[in-house]
RNA sequence: GGAGGGAUGCCCGAGCGGCCAAAGGGAGCAGACUGUAAAUCUGCCGGCUUAUGCCUUCGGUGGUUCGAAUCCACCUCCCUCCA
């Protein structure tokens, strides 16, 4: 994998750069939708191929549960076996040990049980495993092993899934070998500025006494409790201290507002559930604000989603929309996914001109309202 | 003409003497969701309101009762069956 970095933005840590995997060649400061699992449900692969930030997120822990490794021995890799020819970047399975009931946690790794779509199967999570799953399916883009807590954790909390994540990443990169696939390390630390600070530079010391390093750099542990105001100033301290010719990926973030001052604070990739959960319960972003399908108002709305956007959903009323969504029909949370996929992506490109431009900081300003207010008509 | 059944809050629908401003849905309104166990969850939802407070509600009118959406009588309208 190859980062270059080639316009920054004074004023700013925004930053435009290229990023080369085996099968993309991408503009950054990018977006990455959250394929496999979640996303595929509502999205054909077709479409998501077609959005300008083709690197699809897939769920190692899942697809460890079911199809299981051997799977992907079999076919050779997600790739083949799903038929995407892009980029597949793979979470460790680190936030499944955060986000799933029943889990235990030791310094050798955790078991966790599955989701009941999975069998509830209990499944071990090391460093060593996770990295031997996203070598067989075949990830551009590998994660380490690391230990997510909520953001809101008392101190000395936060210090051990630290210091426990510095020792699983260090397992991870030792597990990652020469294999192909890039490897990105995870800053984690809570909203304590000194641990991450020390976070950052534990793990780019490591990357830079390896023969081969960490090819990024990922800002974990954000957007799971902690305020904006926290989030913002967490990342913007964390980046000044990271490597300037990696790439930093802020992991699950988030709302469009979050995009935006997370380019801002430099950060280059992001990847988030929002704009496809949201487009399940009827929430769609657009050039005028936020705006919920579900809402009466809608019924008999002549108007087009977002004027400024020409994707399936916006060709037609919100009042077709608003029906659909009422329905709990599968084609409007379709429609709404990708449209707010669309419009994530056209953020980002949007983005990137402007860092290209020089002009980001003007875009800024005069993005910040629009993106963190409701549609007029909504 | 005869025999039954029914009318409940915006809609559907429970309740069948007090604990009923009245279950539960839906609709409406307001929120939540951030490296997807999630087609989910929360609050409000007669009026006035600070309220464990008051007022007005269960087709209509009377009645029985300390007390009625609930019992009785008549009336209005609906539905089913028999002629």
């Amino acid at each position: 994998m190859k980062f270059t970095v080639h316009a920054t933005v004074a004023g700013s840590q925004a930053r435009g750069a290229t990023l080369e995997t085996a099968h993309d060649t991408v503009e950054t400061p990018i977006f990455m939708p959250v394929g496999t699992r979640g996303t595929v449900r509502t999205q054909s692969l077709a479409q998501l191929a077609r959005l300008d930030a083709p690197i699809l997120l897939a769920n190692t822990y899942h697809l460890m549960l079911r199809p299981g490794l051997e799977a992907f021995e079999r076919f050779g890799g997600l790739h083949r076996w799903m038929g995407w020819p892009h980029s597949l970047l793979t979470d460790s399975g680190g936030f499944q040990i955060f986000s799933l009931a029943d889990t235990t946690i030791d310094d050798d790794g955790a078991l966790v049980r599955g989701p009941a779509t999975h069998g509830a199967r209990v499944e071990r999570l090391t460093p060593e495993r996770s990295i031997a799953m996203q070598c067989a399916i075949g990830s551009d883009i590998m994660m380490v092993l690391d230990q997510c807590i909520a953001s809101t954790s008392p101190r000395d909390h936060a210090a051990a899934a630290m210091q426990r994540t510095h020792r699983w990443a260090a397992r991870s990169l030792a597990a990652r070998g020469g294999a192909p696939g890039a490897l990105f390390a995870i800053v984690q630390g809570a909203c304590f500025p000194d641990l991450r600070r020390i976070s950052a530079e534990v793990l780019t010391e490591l990357g830079a006494l390896a023969p081969r390093g960490f090819d990024g750099y990922a800002v974990g542990g954000l957007a799971v409790g902690e305020t904006r105001a926290q989030r913002e100033d967490t990342t913007e301290l964390v980046t000044a201290q990271l490597p300037a010719d990696r790439p930093r990926y802020l992991m699950g973030v988030g709302m469009p507002i979050d995009l935006l001052e997370g380019v801002h604070r430099g950060i280059d990739m992001f990847d988030c559930i929002l704009p496809t959960a949201l487009a399940q319960q009827g929430v769609a972003f657009t050039s005028r604000g936020r705006i919920d399908l579900r809402r009466g108002v809608h019924r008999l709305s002549e108007l087009a989603l977002d004027p400024a956007c020409s994707c399936e959903a916006c060709a037609r009323p919100r009042s077709y929309l608003h029906h659909l969504i009422k329905c709990k029909e599968p084609l409007g949370w379709q429609l709404l996914a990708f449209h707010n996929l669309s419009f994530y992506t056209r953020l980002m490109a949007d983005i990137r001109a402007h860092i290209r431009a020089g002009t980001f900081l003007a875009f800024r300003a005069e993005q910040r309202a629009v993106l963190d207010r409701a549609d007029p008509d909504n």
